[in-house]
DNA sequence: CATAATGTGGGATAAAGTGGGAAGATCTCC
DNA sequence: GGAGATCTTCCCACTTTATCCCACATTATG
C-alpha cells in the first residue's frame, strides 16, 4: 500500500526518481517495474503508475469484462492502450515516457501522490487545484466526514 | 485511548517529541509508527495523528465505501493521499514530513490533542482559537450537552 | 536531596534526490 | 549501408535531508 504525497522534478532527460518509501514497495515485490498510463481527476489531466504485478492484477480484471461493450472499447482505447511498461535504474529513477509527459503535461515540478496500489503523477499546480477543490468540499459537509468517523 | 494535551516544539530539524504518555500507548501497541495526514477544524488546518494500527482499520472501513463516489474521491485526495508513515526514533521524536508541516502551518510552537484513539497536532495559537470558539459555544448554549444526549 | 525520566539541542553519519558526463543503442537521412 | 543525430542507460558526484547518537536542562519521583 502506497501512502503519502511525495515533491520532486522531472530532470532534463525526462527521470523522475521514485520516493524511498514508494521504491522499499517495488523492492519488497522483488520487481520494480512499473506501468504508466493515462489518468484524469477533475477533469486535470494525470497519469497513473502501477507496480507490474498490480497492472498484471488490473488486466485479469478487464480480461472478465465483455470484450465488445462500447464503453469498454473506449475504456480500452483511453487506459489500456497509452499504458507503458518503465523500469527502474540503480539511481531510482524512471524515465517518463515522452508521450506521457505531453499528454499530462508535466514540467518540472510534478507530484507523487499515493493512491492504494498505485501512485499518481501530476503536475505540482494541477495537483494544487485538485487538492484545494477536494479540502474546500469535504469541510463544506460536515455530514460526509461523520459518516467516515472523523 | 489518548488523553490530555501537551504543549510541545518542533526543532529546527522538524523533529517533535511525542508526550510520554502518548508514547506509552503507543509502546503497548508494539509498534510505534504513527500516520500523520491532514485535518481542518473550524477552518483551521491541522494534521491527525494515528498509530499504525488504528490506522489500518480506518483504511479498511473505507475500502468498504462506495470507491467511484465523488466525494468519496475527493475524500481520498485529501485524506488518504496525504497520510504518511512515520517513525519514533529512539529518543521519542517523529520527524514531521515537511509537506504536512508546511500545510498545518506549524511553527516552533505545537500542541498535541488527543482525540480517543488518535491525537491532534495543531499550531499553538490556532489551536487557542478553537479552543475558545468551543468554550464559547458552550457557554452560550446551556442545551448543548443535553442535546448531545450527554 | 538524589535519582530517574522527559523534553530539547546539536554533531556525525548515512541516505535520498538531483544534475550531468560518457558509452552504447536506436533512428534518420542521404 | 554508413555518418550523424538523438535517445537511453549506466556511472559518478554534489547538495540537501533524514537518522542515529550523545549530551544537557528541566521536571517529576521517591
Amino acid at each position: 500500500m502506497f501512502r503519502g504525497t511525495y515533491e520532486h522534478t522531472i530532470d532534463s532527460k525526462g527521470r523522475l526518481s521514485i520516493p524511498s518509501r514508494f521504491r522499499e514497495i517495488l523492492l519488497g515485490k522483488g520487481d520494480e517495474r512499473l506501468v504508466i498510463t493515462n489518468f484524469v481527476i477533475d477533469s486535470m489531466r494525470c497519469l497513473d503508475v502501477y507496480p507490474f504485478d498490480e497492472w498484471l492484477r488490473f488486466e485479469e480484471e478487464i480480461k472478465k469484462k465483455p470484450k465488445f461493450d462500447r464503453r469498454m472499447v473506449m475504456f480500452q482505447n483511453y487506459y489500456l492502450a497509452a499504458a507503458c511498461e518503465c523500469a527502474v535504474d540503480q539511481q531510482g529513477r524512471v524515465l517518463i515516457p515522452p508521450l506521457l509527459r505531453q499528454y499530462a503535461d508535466l514540467k518540472r515540478d510534478v507530484v507523487l501522490v499515493a493512491a492504494l496500489e498505485k501512485f499518481r503523477l501530476c503536475d505540482k499546480e494541477a495537483w494544487k487545484k485538485i487538492f484545494a477543490e477536494a479540502e474546500e468540499k469535504l469541510m463544506q459537509d460536515p455530514d460526509f466526514l461523520g459518516d467516515l468517523g472523523l
